[in-house]
RNA sequence: GCCACUGUAGCUCAGCGGUAGAGCAGCGGUUUCGUAAACCGCAGGUCAUGGGUUCAAAUCCCGUCAGUGGCUCCA
């Protein structure tokens, strides 16, 4: 439900000023402050920890003997609503470091002291206080605890101290708060409108997608789905065609002995599906780069060749956790639009910029925003030659620059073989999704020893680059479904036409139509069920068929179609065959190139 | 994997210790109807699953599976 914020107001190792919260998160971080005295006052033993304001509300995690449960939520905002009555000032105290782990230590608050002795010397530390709570705290906070709005709590969880699952899972509560009620009434509104839009309800209500128990992670992709599916897979393979990409299809399964060289099995092992055979053990693949390196260096390579860019739309399994599963987001079968570059360390930036390119086409074909992370090297981890990893930063905020894409930076979070931009969707109700990524990898091409002939006649070491567009078809798909809210633009639709009988009369036309429809490339179906228009209407607005081919007497007497939008609009009377050519027409698919 | 919650007909849900119900969808019939729901009838469920408590369990307890919201993870 709700996103951690980069900015954790307890974070004192990272940032040495005062925090610089906006009045609204100063707001919330306050109503955390009265959630955590409630919460004290209703369940003794609770220990406090941290509770920083996030992008969509507050949350507090609590240590305590039993988890809370959702039962508890509104005894807590009863409590909270009688501290905020009170009116208490928020009270600003600055103090050493000797008194305050005197106090939180006889208070038994050893998360608090856990916090102070990670503050580094000389920095102030100070108490917030109102009423009788205390906590530690940089602040800063509203005036009085009757400041912090019309607020809710939203749900508990389970979560990590610190993050980390090695440590022990404290119990934390979600809330949300606004200046008005009116503001808050209009959020809860607005959770309640996104969950109608949800992948996985729309996914089958529409008939788009189903899932099988005895299949945890991995979709049925029924007729209509598997329509929006192959639909997105050739126009992508037509874009990438057009922009020098070769397709190939590689083996699913392989002996272990590959991920032995590739490294998965070192690392990634517990995530792999792993079967054996006439006394082999082999692995499902979780991503299609072996097999591609295993392709390069099939035979001698040579520099005329490159840049070669090999897309493949294999099928991966991952064997995630089950509690990470959901929807089509999360699975443990996927199909990423997967291709793998190599490039001369000189061609880098001309198939960055080719790629951010590509990317923003896309993104911008289906109308969706997305926010670019760019991830650089964590010196403790990262692999190769610092002066390869300069270069690749370097053309990386480069080719970004030129082409004014605005991003964030987020240092030491590359993988160790390279850095790489992630571009992330945001789902119907506000999480945010990995999609497309373009990763440099310059430790891959080591472990398979693959080389090209140069101009010199010397072996030379390409540069790889793991790049998806999409991401993965089902991420991207479940994202579609949401941004379009179920009504795909005409080429993407499922089912482009629906032909509708004013009565039954018109049976043999409504067949007619439709199928001079289908010879035209149309996705046309009729309904020939017994009701009346309205509720064939009615089916066809519900289903999001974009046009409704409505017919009658006057039809059948003029050879022609009413047709009828999804938006409701009745376009004029036109002859059959008219309207067969202008539908395909409309309905092709968005140009790859220009 | 960890924390919390949920699992009753294809879907949405009611029933919450006395032995299963509605609407929609489906099927049959009547109606032949011009732009978001015609009418009548029928059928459909070992109440996720395994165990336990009880005279009696969909209802209470425990295990398992799956889903949902988070946390960790996402090569």
């Amino acid at each position: 439900m709700v996103e951690q914020s980069g900015s954790d107001a307890y974070d004192f190792s990272t940032d040495a000023g005062v925090p610089n919260l906006t009045p609204l998160e100063t707001m919330r971080h306050s109503a955390a402050h009265v959630m955590a005295h409630a919460v004290q006052r209703l369940f003794p033993g609770a220990r406090v920890t941290i509770g920083p304001a996030i992008e969509t509300g507050f949350y507090y995690d609590f240590a305590v003997d039993t988890p809370f449960t959702e039962e508890d939520l509104p005894k807590i905002e009863a409590e909270m609503a009688r501290i905020a009555a009170g009116r208490h000032p928020f009270r600003r105290e600055e103090v050493s470091r000797e008194e305050a782990l005197a106090l939180f230590s006889s208070m038994g608050e050893h998360y608090k002291v856990e916090l102070l002795q990670a503050i580094p010397p000389g920095q102030t530390i100070t108490l917030y206080r109102h009423d009788d709570f205390v906590d530690l705290c940089r602040g800063p906070h509203v005036e009085h605890t009757g400041c912090i709005g019309a607020f809710k709590l939203l749900s508990v969880a389970g979560a990590y101290w610190r993050g980390d699952s090695r440590n022990p899972m404290l119990s934390r509560i979600y809330g949300t708060t606004f200046p008005t009620k009116e503001e808050l009434d209009a959020y809860l509104r607005q959770l309640e409108e996104a969950r109608r839009r949800d992948h996985r309800k729309l996914g089958r209500e529409l008939e788009l997608i189903h899932f099988e128990p005895l299949a945890p992670g991995c979709a049925f992709w029924l007729p209509r789905g598997a329509v929006l599916w192959n639909t997105l897979s050739q126009w992508m393979r037509g874009l990438l065609l057009s922009h020098g990409y070769v397709e190939v299809r590689t083996p699913l399964i392989f002996n272990k002995r590959l991920w032995e060289i590739s490294g998965h099995w070192e690392h990634y092992q517990d995530n792999m599906f792993v079967m054996e055979a006439e006394g082999q053990v082999y692995g499902l693949k979780p991503m299609n780069c072996p097999s591609h390196m295993l392709l390069f260096g099939a035979r001698r390579r040579s520099y005329r060749e490159l840049p070669l860019r090999m897309h493949d739309q294999g099928v991966l399994h991952r064997a995630e956790p089950s509690g990470t599963l959901g929807g089509l987001t999360r699975v443990r079968q996927f199909v990423q639009d997967d291709a793998h570059l190599f490039v001369t360390p000189d061609q880098v930036a001309a198939e960055m910029d080719q790629l951010l390119g590509l990317v923003d086409r896309v993104y911008r074909t289906f109308d969706l925003r997305y926010q670019v992370k760019l991830s650089t090297r964590d010196p403790a981890k990262m692999m190769g030659d610092p002066a390869l990893w300069d270069r690749a930063e370097a053309d990386l905020r480069s080719t970004l620059a030129a082409r004014g894409m605005s991003y964030i930076e987020q240092a030491r979070e590359a993988a160790f073989y390279g850095p790489k931009i992630d571009f992330d969707v945001t789902d119907a109700i506000g999480r945010k999704w990995q999609c497309a990524t373009i990763q440099l990898d310059f430790q891959i091409p080591l472990r398979f020893d693959l080389t090209y002939v140069g101009e010199d006649n010397a072996e030379h070491r390409p540069v790889v680059i793991h790049r998806a567009i999409f991401g993965s078809f089902e991420r991207f798909i479940a994202l579609l479904i949401e941004h379009y809210a179920g009504a795909f633009p005409l080429w993407l639709s499922p089912v482009q036409a629906r032909v509708l009988g004013v009565s039954q009369r018109h049976d043999a036309y409504v067949r007619e139509a439709n199928e001079l429809l289908l010879r035209h490339g149309v996705r046309s179906e009729v309904d020939l069920s017994g009701d009346k228009l309205g509720a064939k209407i009615r089916r066809a607005q519900l289903d999001k068929v974009p046009y409704m081919v409505v017919i009658g007497d006057k039809e059948v007497a003029a050879r022609t179609v009413s047709p009828r939008t999804r938006d409701g609009r009745q376009l004029e009377a036109r002859p059959l065959e008219v309207f067969a050519r202008e539908l395909a027409a409309e309905a092709q698919p968005p140009p790859v190139a220009d």
